[in-house]
RNA sequence: GUCCCCAUCGUCCAGAGGCCUAGGACGUGGCCCUUUCAAGGCCAAGACCCGGGUUCGAAUCCCGGUGGGGACGCCA
């Protein structure tokens, strides 16, 4: 048999995210898909999107728009599968059925598989009286000492019977790329449904069928598989085909160690978006989460983790999710973002607000790009830039009364603030360096702190006691306006 | 209950027998910068689950225990 190592030397591999759209798309889903995604585009690869909606009672058609919408906010496109078709289609499992179908039939014909007439409530009684007494329930194979003729007297009374996959005795190991051989003996398996009473395939006959046909090469999953790995290793045995490699990648926790779920906070990929949060944000936080590329650098472009990505940095342990983390590398991207890009994915959030000029992108485009750079660090989402734009881009100041309160509404305020503006409207310009020097001069001569204008000029330009840089402010928002504005607290 | 996986600061990771007096990041506390708020810089507190082995030497290897997680469906 083949080995997966030899494979990669020998060929690029092909793998897949194979999301069931019975929910939204989770983070650790989302994870799960920005490992295979990198792997694929570390090695020049294929990502490959299959839908698996075999379970049509819990699947629907808004849970996959969903799930392919956040895939494509998060970046990770995919070569093959919805949308995009590819040599495998369909990609929707669904319209696989004839496909599954018929590997059943071919593995009932060889002796692999068999039919098995018992009826769901039976099972379930079983299951519960085995639970009662405190046992494990496995199938006890009462269909496979069904005689041939009582067999096709079923058949022929059109019986509803599902199909088993017959587990041979002996033991099950495989090849783990994270956690090395993982060993199952075989009597802890039982004889799995892989065709249901209604046609439909289970989980894992689907999987191993699309997989083999896909030529999927290595399977990079969730931790929650590796029970089903040895059932589905079988299955390939039986059917004769190359056993892919398999890495298992440990879950994401909740912080008080639980699998991560909705009492948690947020754990779908869309509310993330929703609040606000950058894409290559989510990738880096999610990259980190149970994957090191060594070494102390923790802030990665999308490209820098495509070209350090190794399935071997996976840790074994399960993760928590961090979101104090998740905020931190969120403004650590927005503050690496280009002021020009920063402009182009606020454009419609600065036009909703009304605070859009066209020439942003031209004869203004100098002057925006220092007033965006001057808020950047102090923004934690993106979208905070927006409101902080008005007192330099319209006439819009929103005053703090606090503020106010506390640094214009004072004794002698209104006085300095008058000779300040004197002083403001015959300067030349607002260059920050010269305008602090004339302020302090200012100060000194009138024999009080520099801080008393500094804040009184703040609030009066923008409202808030907080702010960038008073004078790189005072610059942008521009001589005539700062005027402006004093004057109306001047007294 | 049975099987499987995992185990380093509160959290995410580094560490693949001596480089460990265990390193980085988030968070926390303090200081610096300073006109505010951020950003940035510096400092501090903070961990190898326990017990046995193996070895001259173990966070690293082995065994056991404990703890956590996962799976035991005609769900995926």
């Amino acid at each position: 048999m083949s080995t997966g190592r030899d494979r990669i030397f020998r060929m690029p591999p092909r793998v897949r995210f194979a999301p069931s759209p019975t929910g939204y798309l989770h983070v650790g889903g989302a994870r799960t898909a920005l490992f295979n995604w990198l792997y694929a585009r570390r090695h020049g690869g294929t990502f490959i999107l299959r839908i698996e909606d075999t379970d049509v009672e819990r699947s629907s058609a808004d849970m996959i728009s969903g799930i392919l919408s956040s895939m494509t906010w998060l970046g990770l496109t995919w070569d093959e599968g919805p949308g995009v078709g590819g040599p495998h289609a369909p990609y929707f499992q669904t319209e696989r059925l004839d496909k599954y179908r018929a590997a059943a039939a071919r593995l009932v014909e060889s002796g692999a598989a068999y039919y098995c007439y018992c009826r769901p409530e039976d099972l379930a009684a079983k299951r519960a009286a085995a639970e009662a007494a405190g046992s494990a329930w496995m199938y006890d194979r009462t269909c496979v000492v069904l005689s041939p003729e009582e067999v096709a007297a079923r058949e022929g009374a059109r019986e509803p019977r599902a199909v088993r996959f017959f587990v041979p005795a002996g033991g099950t190991t495989f090849t783990d790329l994270v956690r090395g051989h993982i060993a199952f003996a075989r009597e802890h398996i039982e004889d799995f449904v892989i065709l249901r009473s209604d046609g439909y395939p289970t989980y894992h006959l689907s999987v191993v069928v699309d997989d083999v046909e896909m030529e999927i090469t290595q399977v990079v999953r969730g931790d929650d598989h590796i029970s089903n790995t040895p059932k589905q290793v079988l299955l390939y045995e039986a059917m004769g085909a190359t056993i892919p490699d398999f890495a298992h990648v440990p879950l994401i926790l909740g912080p008080d160690k639980k699998r991560l779920s909705k009492r948690h906070g947020a754990t779908s990929v869309g509310e993330y978006e929703t609040q606000d949060y950058l894409p290559e944000a989510m990738i880096n936080f999610l990259a980190l989460l149970g994957w090191s590329p060594g070494g102390n650098q923790e802030v990665f472009s999308r490209e820098e983790l495509v070209e350090r990505f190794t399935l071997d940095g996976i840790s074994g342990g399960n993760a928590v999710f961090n979101s104090e983390k998740l905020d931190w590398f969120n403004q650590q991207h927005i503050m690496r973002l280009p002021a020009d890009d920063i402009l182009r994915r606020l454009t419609p959030a600065i036009t909703a607000a009304g605070l859009w000029r066209d020439s942003f992108f031209t004869t203004d485009a100098d002057w925006i790009g220092k007033v965006i750079e001057l808020l950047k660090p102090r923004a934690r989402k993106l979208g905070d830039i927006v409101p902080a734009l008005a007192p330099f881009v319209a006439d819009i100041v929103v005053y703090d009364e606090a503020a106010v309160t506390k640094h214009l509404k004072v004794a002698g305020v209104a006085a300095h603030l008058s000779a300040w503006l004197q002083v403001v409207e015959g300067l030349p310009s607002l260059e920050p360096a010269a305008t602090e020097a004339a302020l302090r001069v200012l100060a000194a001569a009138r024999g009080i702190k520099p801080g008393v204008l500094i804040h009184a000029t703040r609030v009066a330009v923008v409202g808030q006691s907080v702010s960038p840089g008073l004078f790189e402010v005072l610059d942008l928002v521009g001589r005539d306006r700062v005027a402006e504005r004093l004057r109306a607290y001047a007294s």
